[in-house]
DNA sequence: CGATGTCATGATATCGGTGTCATTAACAAT
DNA sequence: ATTGTTAATGACACCGATATCATGACATCG
């Protein structure tokens, strides 16, 4: 493999002219870089990043570490839309000419130590730590002494982060259902635990007051369960139960579950839309768009979130961070709306209200 | 950041004993290793991998392409599970002690030089390239010059690679529907461009062949198009034409053409599995296990792929490669048996045939 | 007992770039 | 004419490991 001096050699400079044509650091002549460039095409001349990174002191890498790459949940196998995250920064980091070194944890957390140590031997210049789903999490310590960012998850010690924007997105679901004429509108939540679920209720609650909406209360029950041993009873019974409560449309907690509830339903005789609405949540594509009718979902834009962690990282490691910034960054994604929901009682006013939306 | 000399100095020893300690390439007094040991926690040293790499010219870095992680192919969200493959190859990697470098070309080959370029910087010893269905694919020269092998597609220079055994999957499937009972037995197939589809075509008429079974014409037929545009009249129709031919079961060339055939049964009103068995292929779980009832599936062994890939590269670096071994390794993955396919006419003798394969 | 081998360790060169500083020529400013 | 500035280039050291070779202390062997 041809070096640096072979170059200058064939050129007839110095080494250190071939770097100036390389890195543009000070003025090169005209011909001189010419020749230079014939040089190192002819000799198919490719640096060395070692050689680079150990007289610069810049590696030029960040780590990422992941549990969806390898997400072998036991009970789950949810994480897999993260890849889109995964995708979000790499385009970011790529245009920053970073080079994205990924580990993945494989879920135990135990194995984050000889990530990380692989991690510091490569010298990263910052570490984005994905996870599968939004949640709270606590960093090692060995962690929180680099340049870190968390993507979908949070921790006590306020360390930057970006999340999905639930309370939000929940919102725009539920005022979207309001704007076309639903007004009994249950919903299917995850369960409690989950930092997500929360949210995603204050979203649907302040949908409703916003609109001034009452809400019956029977229409909000858990529809999950974190471990999927009981699932289907459960979700059996809590549909069984927002049914009594005569609602018009069905928010669930995500696509899964809007996918099992459209098997449901039919059992139970129960026509999509005509004679119920259902909507999902994480709009995870290859379910809401393969399901028949199309699945209405407000968006979990994974994509966005890693861009926006990956910038922050970015604006982390050259310092520009400003000041006035927040630590944490929500991300706000937009509803797909499917053939799942059926606009019902319009009237002129819904309907100009209506195409302002759009 | 600690250094080796640093370490040297702070135990007492030349800088190339902490080197020896570190690798272990020559005998070291068990006293001075303790001492070299308790030098480096305290220092917190870790290994500049630039530096190694540069004098001992190996980098541990192995390239991975792959167009899944932003897979934004317009038409399709294949691809997804291709991150399975990703973790069986990390998993291997990790374990020959090479880190992975991923890049990701977005779909678009005409990224891919650039991509290699980062690559080459880095010096990696291998690259594994990961397509994000089985196809034939063409590489540009650039690449086929290093050690490479792909996964999940192949090309017409022989390079290694490591495929799925479409052929043996159908063959595993429509074998165990026989032994289950089923003698009409649907097929809705892939666009016939497809590489897997005339594989799996194939695996379903040796399975009739093998079990003295006669194949009903009418029943295969094509029930994808490659762009999504007009996918579901296609299904319909193809699906009104196999229901003719009166099959007990339809098997359905990927489980997201299997969620639409649910779809589309129950608005026929037949219930399934009691009156029509159904079947998919990939056994991607999100849809297969969250489906009611569950879809029984062919597994695509990603991750099975992964780790074969892997070491097959690993073997071409090390030079280990058997030369008996064949350039072409086929991965066959089991049949995921769920509630959706119901058995039929039993006797005695296909219950204990039943028994054995289990 | 000298020759040879093994263990344990160090001295030194080197991998391939870039940072620092020096040098020269040309030209502008004072 | 003197000084300063900029363009264009090179010499040399150095980043932090490891490869190579050398060395001294012992043990083993014929």
């Amino acid at each position: 493999m041809a070096t640096i001096y072979d170059v200058a050699k064939a050129a007839g400079v110095s080494p250190k002219t071939v770097s100036r044509v390389m890195n543009g650091d000070a003025p090169v002549n005209e011909k001189t870089r010419a020749a230079v460039e014939t040089a190192m095409a002819q000799l198919n001349y490719v640096p060395s990043s070692a050689a680079r990174t150990m007289r610069s002191q810049r590696s030029g890498l960040i780590g990422m570490i992941t549990g969806a790459i390898s997400a072998v949940h036991e009970f789950e196998d949810a994480g897999l839309p993260e890849i889109y995250l995964v995708q979000g920064a790499q385009r970011v980091f790529a245009q920053a000419n970073r080079t994205l070194l990924i580990a993945d944890s494989g879920g135990r957390a135990d194995r984050i130590p000889a990530l990380l140590q692989t991690f510091r031997e490569h010298r990263v210049e910052g570490v984005l730590y994905v996870a599968d789903y939004h949640q709270q999490v606590s960093l090692p310590q060995s962690l929180r002494d680099g340049r870190i960012v968390l993507a979908n998850c949070f921790d006590a010690e306020d360390t930057p982060c970006v999340l999905p924007d639930d309370e939000g997105g929940q919102f725009a679901l539920v005022d979207g259902l309001i704007r076309r004429g639903h007004r009994r509108i249950a919903y299917l939540t995850l369960p409690e635990h989950y930092a997500a679920c929360a949210l995603r209720v204050s979203g649907y609650r302040r949908a409703h007051a916003e609109n001034g909406v009452e809400i019956d209360e029977r229409l909000i029950q858990v529809g999950a369960l974190p471990s999927p041993t009981h699932e289907f009873d459960l979700l059996w019974d809590a549909l069984d139960r927002v049914l009594r409560a005569e609602p018009t449309v069905i928010c669930c907690a995500n696509d899964k579950m809007a996918m099992r509830v459209y098997g449901l339903l039919r059992e139970r005789g129960l026509a999509i839309p005509r004679e119920m609405s259902v909507a999902g949540y994480d709009d995870y594509r290859t379910i809401a768009e393969h399901l028949h009718p199309g699945l209405t979902s407000a968006q979990l834009p994974y994509a966005a979130m890693g861009a926006r962690a990956a910038d922050k990282l970015l604006r982390l490691i050259t310092g520009t961070q400003r000041p006035a910034e927040a630590n944490r960054e929500l991300v706000s994604g937009p509803v797909a709306w499917r053939d799942s929901v059926q606009s019902r009682d319009f009237n002129i006013t819904q309907l100009s209200t209506r195409r302002k939306e759009t």
